[in-house]
DNA sequence: CATAGAGTTAGACAATCGTCTAATTAAATG
DNA sequence: CATTTAATTAGACGATTGTCTAACTCTATG
């Protein structure tokens, strides 16, 4: 986990977080419009998105009075690295140790 | 995601609980040989334990007097598949897109 | 430069979380 | 059956989290 594996997991455990993931996966967005897509209001989801930016899940930068939000995949390569590793292969290493 | 996506993800947001996770990656082990590689007491320990068994992250199974835990691998493969879909190859899919 | 719009920051508050000690359950054994 | 050992359950408590309203910053524009 190269930089900020626990704040990035963390960063996860919120629904409306994996949420805005979710949204960027087609590309950058604007703030506003990622807002728009929750019954929430535009202070909380500043703050999501300062917790996923904290994480390094995401990265912003401002275009004059708006701000685009898009993907940072550098973190995310390294949070599926760490699930491969613990989680993704078990089964077989199992089934050839206890079977 | 099958069945407990958000209670998985929050069982992942806790360090210790991805230590254990992490520690039956070599198979099943006894709760108390588990809690042994901790700096907590036995219940916080339990505690963990049973956080990890409703997100479905992991099985137990009774033997006399002691509980050994096993990774359960079907769960772990949905956020895997999540974490993939959402976060694995964005970088080509945004090369492909936005070059 | 006054106003409006997009977004964040500050601060409050209830809910959830992680840890602890004390008590409890369940199995083994003299 | 009394005691010991392995582990969980119950309940308390401080820390963290997610949300809100109010106030603020920054940019655009008449």
């Amino acid at each position: 986990m190269v930089v900020s594996g626990n704040q990035a997991f963390k960063a996860l455990a919120d629904p409306t977080r994996r949420e805005i993931l979710r949204l960027l996966r087609q590309g950058e967005m604007k703030a506003g419009d990622l807002a728009a897509h929750f019954d929430m209001t535009k202070p909380s989801m500043s703050h999501h998105f300062a917790v996923l930016r904290e994480a390094d899940l995401i990265v912003s930068r401002r275009d004059g009075q708006q701000i685009w939000y898009a993907l940072n995949t550098t973190v995310a390569q390294d949070l599926i690295a760490w699930l491969m590793d613990v989680l993704g292969d078990a089964k077989q290493r199992r089934g050839g140790k206890n079977k």
